[in-house]
DNA sequence: TTGAATTATGTTATTACATAACGGGAGTAG
DNA sequence: CTACTCCCGTTATGTAATAACATAATTCAA
């Protein structure tokens, strides 16, 4: 992690496993299957890659590690990760320029993340858009998506 | 406005008039002046382009517009941006890498953003924080920014 | 099962966005 | 006056993302 502002370290992890990893890239393929959509080989790859780095991920970053020797072409990576986003399988976050893979599966697509500066890490909380949605309703504006991101640091990082 | 992704026009203005513009760079002077800081030559004409300017503005547009012939160099928009976004003069939109006229200066530092994906124009709104303001607390992060932006279509381009 | 349409990838090049680093000048406090 | 700080101009580079076009894989209908 190339983020310190701080000496302590940041081994606090989650980071999945490789049977956990697998496990997601299953689940994925299931998903793209029963949605007419093909998961191919470099939407894998990028998507593994995603999975691997706990926490938000640049595509640069992603581009650098896409295979063993040598780096992807950038339009290889970035084609991935807008599939998986539209998939749902991973989210952009705006203010970082990094995607982090979606954790929540089951609703209504409006995620808000909790953005640390510190070490780096993010956590997705599903969050009610109601304070928006008023104020959408009363300038007669019609949501389409709703970016909401905080930072600050985390628990372990406090 | 080149954002046109429909046939009607965009002229549902707001923009202000140089006398509105003037007040406003008074004002900011002033602002600056109470708070011990240098209100200086960049970075009045980079606010005066802001302010100028109808909706968010990149910083390569502000860049171009900077001197009456010839482009200003990067360093002196991007580091008079920042200057202004500090004072709380305009605001950053991470979905657009642009910047917006602040329009709330009374607030308790947390906008939100409309942001019209057809005419390209802003509206800022003042917004409750609550709901992820609890979600941090239940996580024990502290939240430093808050980024809340909509995409959608404003009521003229329904 | 062949071939036309569609979708995805590979590749080159370019465009867009942002900052590092350094030298010099203008304001200011001792 | 002079040392200090802040800001600016400039050059160069770093980082993020897409345009454009050629090729390959997949799908589907005839």
């Amino acid at each position: 992690m190339t983020h310190a502002a701080c000496d302590h370290d940041h081994h606090h992890d989650h980071a999945l496993d490789s049977n956990g990893i697998e496990a997601r890239l299953a689940e994925a393929q299931a998903l793209c299957l029963a949605a007419g959509e093909r998961m191919t080989a470099p939407r894998l790859r990028t998507l593994e890659l995603v999975l691997a780095h706990n926490g938000p991920i640049k595509a640069y970053d992603l581009i650098d590690r896409f295979h063993p020797e040598g780096a992807a072409k950038p339009p290889t990576v970035y084609r991935s990760l807008s599939f998986l986003e539209q998939m749902g399988l991973i989210h952009r976050i705006e203010s970082l320029n990094a995607f982090v893979a979606c954790h929540d599966h089951t609703e209504s697509h409006s995620a808000a993340f909790l953005l640390c500066e510190c070490c780096g890490k993010s956590e997705e909380v599903a969050l009610n858009l109601s304070g928006i949605t008023q104020k959408a309703l009363e300038s007669d504006f019609k949501v389409e998506r709703v970016t909401i991101e905080a930072k600050g640091r985390c628990k372990a990082c406090r």
